[in-house]
RNA sequence: GGAGAGGUGGCCGAGUGGUCGAAGGCGCGCCCCUGCUAAGGGCGUAGGCGGGUAACUGUCUCGAGGGUUCGAAUCCCUUCCUCUCCGCCA
């Protein structure tokens, strides 16, 4: 959500960034009809401002019990009833459509974000150890679990359909390591709090975050008109909407372990095998709450946190800068994390952390007062920290041993029992 | 699910048709007094949009959205939320 007088001033910084991200100009159609809101509010406010007055008089006059000085009053200001009403309405229908076209327009992108049309041209930022040499084959992760008897697709899609997935045992509880080592991980070292949200919202919390009403197809709605989180982004970051945080709390930053559903459309034909792509998936999740002038180093620290799992995990990736082509319509800068999968022989997307700048707290009304009492709008920032159900595919790949049994990494042990390995004896 | 009560400024809370953007309190800010284990006094203090260099000023906003009225925090309708009691259930 933009500020027009924002745009106003800086029309074609915002055009440019618009067609960055491959779409038309819109500077002169949002002034144009912030002009148009313009010229009927001032009217509106004049009648207004007459009518009151003579309301105040009328008042005055009935007060005093002078009967004929209040009837002479109302019988002037007797045609402006109907001119404030119908100004009223026309400022509804203008407001409206400014503000559905101002809900649906992308993010501005900063200047560092790399131009591009697609995942092709993002640009590597940073890499972390180098993919492991095997002396065998690797296998990729769906063959693994098949294999062990802990990965079950096909009573999953008898179950609930295609793109679900059945873990058991060793496998089930590594998942469940993953997201306690995570947790831990940000909340004992990195100062997040750990938050338990709701799983299904408003719509309002989606339009909060940017989800609505651009994207709808890709998340479940249910039955009595809620929605199923794609990601809980959603529920964090809409943990200050509406509200007057002060600047002594800022940061705020939260962690949440929680499923994530996607409804994956377009996706179609797209990572059908394995667990790579699902419509429901577990998933750490990073939000901060900063102050405007704080969010991009906030922005490289979140990095940090997501990178700091990998490292833990031992896991070799590589942090891309997305391209403008490549980046979510709600964010400013992004950088993905990108885990080596052997099976696959490339790297694959484990993390996305972001910066909205005030783009989300617009939208749900989240602001605090500065160190001069002044209301402004916070900046917020979401970032995987990260995606268990991939970490688990990057894990089972990375640590694969010939007989087709799985290492466990240092960091899960403790939560594993102690156990060192998975194998299909048990 | 049934019955009832309520949603007011950063927070608490008064206000049932006219001079209310809204008493009082808390919090916060500035100033003064005091000088000893802590307090007392004064003043100021909502947000959005527009006009003005500024002082200032117009308008809108009392959960949200409509309506009635010359005039709505106050009346009516719709909707969301909270609380209490009953029922049901994990």
């Amino acid at each position: 959500m933009f500020d027009v007088k924002w745009i106003r001033n800086n029309p074609e910084a915002f055009d440019a960034s618009l067609k960055r991200r491959g779409a038309e100009p819109q500077s002169a159609h949002v002034l144009a009809l912030d002009d148009a809101r313009k010229a009927t509010v001032q009217q509106l406010n004049e009648w207004q401002g007459t009518r009151n007055a003579s309301s105040k008089q009328i008042g005055q006059a009935k007060a005093q019990g002078d009967e004929d000085k209040a009837q002479k009053l109302l019988a002037e200001v007797a045609d402006l009833k109907a001119k404030v009403q119908q100004g009223e309405e026309t400022e509804r229908t203008q407001t409206a459509e400014l503000n559905e076209l101002l809900a649906g327009l992308p993010n501005l992108l900063l200047d560092d974000v790399p131009d591009g049309a697609d995942e092709n041209d993002n640009v590597e930022k940073s890499r972390f150890s180098e993919p492991r040499q095997f002396n065998f084959e690797p296998k990729e992760h769906y063959e693994l679990g098949e294999q062990l008897g802990q990965m079950d697709f096909e009573i999953a899609a008898k179950i609930a359909g295609s793109r679900f997935v059945v873990l058991k045992n060793d496998v089930a509880r590594l998942e469940r390591a993953l997201g306690q080592y995570m947790l831990d991980l940000h909340t004992r070292e990195h100062g997040f709090t750990e938050v338990i949200a709701p799983l299904l919202v408003r719509s309002e919390a989606l339009f909060g975050t940017g989800q609505l009403p651009k994207f709808s197809e890709d998340a479940f709605q249910t039955t009595d008109d809620r929605w199923l989180i794609p990601t809980s982004e959603v529920s964090l970051t809409n943990l200050v909407r509406e509200t007057m945080l002060s600047h002594e709390e800022l940061p705020l930053r939260f962690t949440s372990l929680t499923p994530c559903f996607r409804s994956e459309a377009g996706s179609a034909g797209r990572d059908t095998r394995g667990m790579l792509r699902q419509h429901q998936f577990y998933k750490v999740e990073m939000v901060a709450v900063t102050a405007p002038d704080k969010s991009l180093e906030e922005h490289e620290r979140m990095l940090g946190c997501a990178e700091a799992v990998m490292k833990g995990l031992d896991i070799p990736y590589r942090v891309m800068r997305l391209c403008s082509g490549d980046m979510g319509a709600t964010m400013m800068r992004t950088f993905d994390i990108e885990a080596w999968l052997p099976g696959q022989n490339t790297y694959r997307e484990i993390s996305s952390v972001s910066v909205a700048g005030d783009y989300q707290a617009r939208r749900m009304e989240a602001r605090y007062r500065d160190e001069n009492g002044k209301p402004q709008y916070v900046h917020t920032l979401n970032g995987s920290g990260v995606a268990t159900g991939r970490a688990l595919i990057a894990v089972m790949e990375n640590y694969q041993q010939e007989d087709g049994s799985i290492a466990i990494p240092e960091v899960l042990q403790s939560y594993m029992g102690g156990q060192t390995e998975i194998s299909a004896a048990k």
